[in-house]
DNA sequence: AATCTCCTTGGAATAATTCTAAACTGTTGA
DNA sequence: TCAACAGTTTAGAATTATTCCAAGGAGATT
């Protein structure tokens, strides 16, 4: 049963991280990874971890969002002046982003091709390709 | 001789987009589109005209900004969290964005096919299709 | 030149994020 | 089991980018 065991999948994927598995992060990475495909900013998170009567400082939401980052569990994405979202897909792919609302959604690497990149300029490489499809509502 | 009217270009270009050529904005203009392609930040722009001895506030500099791009002269470009950049290349294109020093390169639209685009959802229409490639320095 | 509307301005306000120093906690080794 | 260390969390201050505001200034039109 994993009702038993709440934590044991997050804990795995903590420790796999290499990240000491605190109460906070725990918390965090349930909400996180525990429903499907997300983007959330570190505002939202955190409001969340208040309603599930989760103590965390928001600081330590922008910590942890950073750490998981880093660590290759989240990928952040940044579409919205002023404002970074964090996306727990992590395999390749692109995103539509409502200009309306501020939503952000997935589109599997598969929808789009993007071929013909130019080579990256000497010194450098390539360390993402990012398609953003920005969409308006439409007037009619 | 161009020089004898030094705002002759500027200004008709002001005029064309239907706004009131004031001395801020033809001084801001003669800085963003007398030296080809460009991808300045607010602070960078009123750093600029700080050194050219136009008197403008940093707010004006915003304004302008915003102005420039709802009237279709400027595009901007979010790349980078909490840092807009305004473009002066509003013709398709894409960029290279430079993780380690924070600069954008123009890409031009032919160096990138961009094919199979998903169909924007219902109600919604594509405002944009936004490629960037994130560059860091190559390890070696 | 009068007038009207739009523009510009400095400074305060806001928003997102980072910093800081102190308190706390997971882990390790005895 | 517990001491001790290193890594973590925290509240609040600080920082950064941007926007707001109310008042004065300046193009445009007559």
């Amino acid at each position: 049963m994993i009702s038993t065991r709440p934590y044991a999948e997050v804990l795995a994927r903590l420790r796999r991280a290499g990240l000491r598995p605190t109460r906070q992060r725990l918390a965090l990475a349930k909400l996180l990874f525990e429903s499907g495909d997300r983007h959330v900013t570190a505002e939202a998170l955190h409001g969340e971890a208040e309603a599930a009567a989760i103590r965390v400082s928001l600081a330590t939401v922008y910590n942890t969002l950073h750490q998981f980052t880093h660590a290759g569990l989240l990928r952040e994405v940044v579409v919205d002046a002023g404002r970074s979202y964090f996306d727990t897909n992590i395999s390749d792919h692109h995103h539509f982003f409502y200009e309306a609302s501020g939503r952000l959604q997935d589109v599997p690497s598969a929808e789009v091709k993007v071929a013909d990149l130019p080579a990256p300029p000497a010194g450098t490489e390539v360390a993402r390709v990012e398609v953003v499809i920005r969409l308006r509502d439409r007037a009619s």
